[in-house]
DNA sequence: AATTAAATTTCGTAA
DNA sequence: TTACGAAGTTTAATT
């Protein structure tokens, strides 16, 4: 057990027996610390779907959130979890470690169960500060609005988020010709799907106007896909090539 | 340095110097180990977007396919990351670790700034199985494809994957009145974006018929909103609620 | 609790 | 390498 000036604080054993290691795993989930147990295990999942992954050596971190992930040597994404919101419990059976998390709506379990565990660790510490993110579609958004005629010159937007029967409208505004336009940001190179979701918001708009003059789709992103293109010319719709700031 | 008999090999050190940290941590990703590093620390990222993240006490884990993870004590997902593929780098700069994680195509950087080290860990071990996986897409595919009249009365697959100009249809077959249907398949209740979807390859495959009986469109899911109920509507598409197996 | 769409989505497959 | 769509997607916002 190790404190330090800052009030972080953590725990390990190395090669504990089952019993230590619960005992380690149920007090880190008690005082709200991130536990970490890496061993050869198996892993069983019911819930959305079901699954199950035989012996072999995994990192399991359980937050205190309620969060569970389950690692292999592969992949950004964990091979097993549970969100937050889980209860995470630790027991022994049969002299093996086994860690289970539980939600409901929907019902859902992880176990693992340990065969072997090389080390387990609690870890206590303080995180007060947030993500600062920059070059999302919010940012492109702002980048539209402090200046329209980035989007076109004379377009006027009029709201954003604006309400349809389809959904939300990105940026609803007005060219120099005084028609509607309805206007989808994304921040990045699209395909056939953002032309779809563009087609059902003019779609949406040109009904709940009823107005005989046709409203306006433009999309902006980076860039766009062949296909996307060629659905964009299709549907009547417009592009204009635009990124979200860098900085 | 702990060996097990199995080949598994951890290594750890609490509370390490600088020096010592990176020297884990080096030689773990030499080894082709699964790197863990907690203390409090700063990152940054710049890439696809930009972020900054102030101090605070976070658990980092470098995995040997190239992958990077930087986990708060909230969420499932990592604050940070970097995907499969980046290069990993362990320095001191100013007596402190400083872990790097670089790719191209598209060009990332991840850097992790450690101000304290409260442990570090190598894990090597073997993982020779992969995820079994029940209740996906595909799988409500097979039981359609093993018994059609779960869709409707004679129905008949003719094909998986169709490419249409629009993209691959999921299942395309033919009904009683030797009509050509468009099925697309959802594992779960589907919103707005799964009828536009479906829409796209009717559309594309009354074109590429061009016959001028219509094409039926066949939505098969568990359930759908309200919303998409209505777009279904106006577009003339059809709706068959169905699960994936359970198991 | 349910709906809708964004995400540094990631991941797998096919061209 | 790019494109396209699935995912136990997760997450955030809004109803």
């Amino acid at each position: 057990m190790t404190d330090s000036a800052d009030g972080t604080r953590t725990e390990t054993l190395r090669e504990p027996t089952p019993a230590a290691a619960r005992d380690i795993v149920a007090r880190g989930i008690d005082r709200e610390a991130i536990v970490t147990v890496y061993g050869r295990c198996t892993v069983d999942y019911e819930g959305r779907a079901s699954s199950r992954l035989e012996a072999g050596a995994r990192h399991v971190m359980l937050k205190p959130d309620g969060a569970a992930l389950v690692h292999t040597d592969e992949g950004q994404q964990p091979v097993n979890w549970q969100p937050p919101g889980c209860t995470h419990d630790a027991v022994c059976e049969d002299g093996e470690l086994i860690l289970e998390s539980v939600r409901s709506t929907p019902d859902e379990r992880l176990r693992v169960r340990f065969r072997e565990v090389l080390q387990v660790s609690a870890f206590s510490g303080t995180d007060e500060n947030e993500l600062a993110l920059v070059g999302t579609e919010e940012d492109l958004r702002q980048r539209i609005l402090e200046d329209p005629s980035v989007l076109e010159a004379e377009f006027t937007p009029l709201a954003t988020e604006r309400e349809t029967p389809a959904g939300a409208v990105d940026i609803y505004g007005e060219d120099a010709a005084g028609r509607a336009v309805v206007v989808e940001l994304k921040r990045r190179r699209v395909g056939p799907d953002a032309v779809s979701q563009l087609r059902r918001y003019v779609d949406a708009l040109e009904r709940d106007l009823h107005a005989d003059a046709a409203v306006r789709g433009i999309l902006v992103a980076p860039s766009v896909t062949d296909r996307a293109s060629r659905l964009l010319t299709e549907h009547g719709l417009e592009f204009v090539s635009l990124e979200p700031p860098a900085e």
